[in-house]
RNA sequence: GGCCCUAUCGUCUAGCGGCUAGGACGCCAGGUUCUCAUCCUGGAAACCCGGGUUCGAUUCCCGGUAGGGUCACCA
C-alpha cells in the first residue's frame, strides 16, 4: 500500500517535431495522473546539446497544450539546467566505488583520450513488474560497466532520467515499449543512488500500416501535420486514447475529461497498434459535426475561399455551410473540393454544356425546356424558407412528370454540374430571384 | 544474431474455461428525393500452428512460427 500522490512525467527530447507517439505517451501519462488525482511533470531531456533545439521544445509545448494536456505548475524542467545535480550524484557514486572514471579513447575520434564515467555493474538478474505486461526479467551481465556520463559535468540519458525521476518524486513511469530494454540498466542506477523503484508501465508502440515503427516514409508522423490537415483536438485525443486502450465497452466517443475518469492501465493493450488514418478521419468527421456554424466557418476560413466570387454573400455562405459540413471530414478535403469548384454554384452563375441538361431518358435536350419553364412558374410563388419548403412546391409536379425528368435539369440549371447537392437545397441556398434567373438562363441556353 | 515483448475479422478492439466469438472503421448490397454526399438497414470478414492441463479451451501452461523492440561516449 502506498498512498503517495501519483506523479507521472512526459520527458520529450527536443530533437525533432512533436511525434504522434510522444503525444499518445503524454496523453496516457496525463490521463493516469488525472485519474488518480496526481499530476504530470514536463521534463525537457536536452542533454544532447548538439541535437536539442529550443524551437522543437516550443513546438512540443504548444502541441501538448493545444490538446488540453496540463502539467505541474506549467513548469518546464530542463536537464541542461540541472548538471550540478547530476554532478553531485556522480561524485557520490565515485566516492562509494559504485562508479568509476575510466580513461579511454573517444568513440568520436579515437585519437583523443577522454575520461568517461562507468557504473560498476553488479552483474545480476533484474526482475521488475510491468503494470501492463507482468514480470520481466533481464540478466544485466551483458550490459557490462556501461557509461553513465561523458564526464563529471556531462551525464548521459540513463543517468539523468534516473536522478530526475528520483528527485522529482515520480511514482509511475509510463512510456513506450521501446524503453523496456532500458529499464534494467536504469534500475541498476537507481539501486546505486539509493532511489526507490517507481511503478513501470510500457505502452505498445504505434505502428505504420506495414507494422513497422511509424516514420516519415509512411507519411505524417508529426502532430503539426495533422493539425494542418484540419484534425480537431477532440478527434486526436479520442482516437489516440483508443489506440492501445479500451474502455471495455462499446462506447467510442470520449472527451478528455471522460477519458481521465475512465482510464485504466489494466485495459491497455500489449501488442502494437497500427495507426489507421481512415478511422482517425471518421472521428474527425464526428467532431466536425459537433461544431457550431460559426465555429465551422472559422475552422474552414470559408470566407477567404469564396469572397472573391461575384455573387458572394454571407447569407449564401451561411446557407451553404450545412452542405459543406456533410461532405467533408477534414479542412483539407474542403480545400480540395472548393478548388475543384464543387461549391462554386453558390457564388457564381455556372457555365456548362447545354447537353448536360438532358435527362438520360430524354431523346433530346429540348424536352427539358418546357419543364424548366414550368418549374420557374411554380417557384415564382414558392416558399424559399427551407429546402423542404422548396421541395413542397415542386414535388407534386416531379411525381407527375417523372422525378429524373424534372429534378435532373433543375439541378443542372442551378449547379451546372453532374454531381451536386439536391435541387431543393440548391434553390434554397440561391434564393428565389437567383433560382428563377438560372432557370431562365438554362431555358435560353436550350433555345439558342 | 543475443536479449526482451507481442499474437481475436484487412484495421482498432470486446472476451478474463462453457458465447450462434460482440462492437467500430473500411468494404459490399439495398433503401431514403434525379446525381454526389449524408443517413438508415443488411452482408461478407477473425480466435497463428502443435502439444499438453481440464469433462470442456480463443481463454491456462510449454514449444514452434510470425511480427515488433533493443543491443551508443543518442534520447
Amino acid at each position: 500500500m502506498d498512498h503517495k500522490p501519483v506523479v507521472t512525467r512526459i520527458p520529450p527530447s527536443p530533437t525533432g517535431r512533436l511525434h504522434i507517439g510522444t503525444v499518445r505517451t503524454a496523453l496516457f501519462n496525463y490521463l493516469f495522473a488525472e485519474k488518480h488525482g496526481g499530476h504530470m511533470i514536463f521534463r525537457s531531456e536536452d542533454t544532447d546539446q548538439a541535437r536539442s533545439k529550443r524551437e522543437y521544445e516550443e513546438e512540443i509545448i504548444a502541441g501538448l497544450s493545444w490538446l488540453g494536456l496540463r502539467w505541474q505548475n506549467e513548469t518546464i524542467y530542463r536537464q541542461s539546467e540541472r548538471t550540478a545535480i547530476y554532478k553531485t550524484y556522480l561524485e557520490k557514486l565515485i566516492a562509494a566505488g559504485t562508479a568509476y572514471a575510466s580513461k579511454e579513447p573517444s568513440k568520436q575520434n579515437p585519437e583523443e583520450m577522454i575520461e568517461v564515467i562507468r557504473l560498476k555493474n553488479p552483474n545480476k538478474a533484474i526482475t521488475f513488474l510491468d503494470e501492463i505486461r507482468g514480470e520481466i526479467t533481464f540478466d544485466t551481465t551483458e550490459l557490462g560497466d556501461f557509461v553513465i556520463a561523458r564526464s563529471i559535468e556531462d551525464a548521459l540519458y540513463h543517468f539523468t532520467v534516473v536522478v530526475d525521476d528520483h528527485e522529482m518524486g515520480i511514482t509511475h513511469v509510463i512510456r513506450g515499449e521501446d524503453h523496456i530494454s532500458n529499464t534494467p540498466r536504469q534500475i541498476l542506477i537507481q539501486e546505486a543512488i539509493g532511489a526507490t523503484r517507481p511503478h513501470y508501465a510500457h505502452l505498445p508502440l504505434i505502428l505504420a500500416p506495414d507494422r513497422s515503427k511509424m516514420s516519415k516514409r509512411h507519411g505524417a508522423v508529426a502532430l503539426i501535420e495533422y493539425q494542418k490537415e484540419g484534425f480537431l483536438k477532440e478527434a486526436i485525443v479520442n482516437y489516440l486514447a483508443l489506440l492501445g486502450w479500451s474502455p471495455g465497452t462499446d462506447q467510442e466517443f470520449f472527451s478528455l475529461e471522460e477519458l481521465a475518469e475512465r482510464f485504466d492501465l489494466a485495459q491497455v493493450q500489449k501488442g502494437g497498434a497500427i495507426f489507421d488514418k481512415q478511422k482517425f478521419t471518421w472521428f474527425n468527421r464526428h467532431y466536425l459535426a459537433q461544431l457550431s456554424d460559426d465555429e465551422l466557418r472559422a475552422y474552414l476560413a470559408a470566407e477567404e475561399f469564396f469572397s472573391a466570387l461575384p455573387q458572394f454573400s454571407n447569407e449564401r455562405l451561411e446557407k451553404l455551410l450545412p452542405t459543406i459540413r456533410e461532405r467533408i471530414s477534414t479542412k483539407k478535403e474542403f480545400e480540395e473540393q472548393a478548388k475543384a469548384g464543387e461549391y462554386h454554384f453558390a457564388f457564381a452563375v455556372p457555365d456548362y454544356e447545354v447537353s448536360l441538361l438532358k435527362w438520360k431518358k430524354d431523346e433530346t435536350v429540348a424536352s427539358a425546356a418546357p419543364r424548366l419553364l414550368h418549374l420557374k412558374k411554380l417557384l415564382t410563388v414558392a416558399d424559399f424558407s427551407s429546402p423542404e419548403a422548396v421541395k413542397g412546391a415542386i414535388w407534386p409536379y416531379a411525381e407527375e412528370v417523372g422525378k429524373g425528368e424534372v429534378l435532373w435539369p433543375l439541378r443542372v440549371a442551378l449547379s451546372g454540374r453532374e454531381q451536386s447537392p439536391d435541387p431543393f437545397t440548391l434553390a434554397f441556398i440561391l434564393g428565389q430571384e437567383e433560382t428563377e434567373s438560372r432557370l431562365q438562363f438554362a431555358y435560353d441556353k436550350i433555345a439558342a
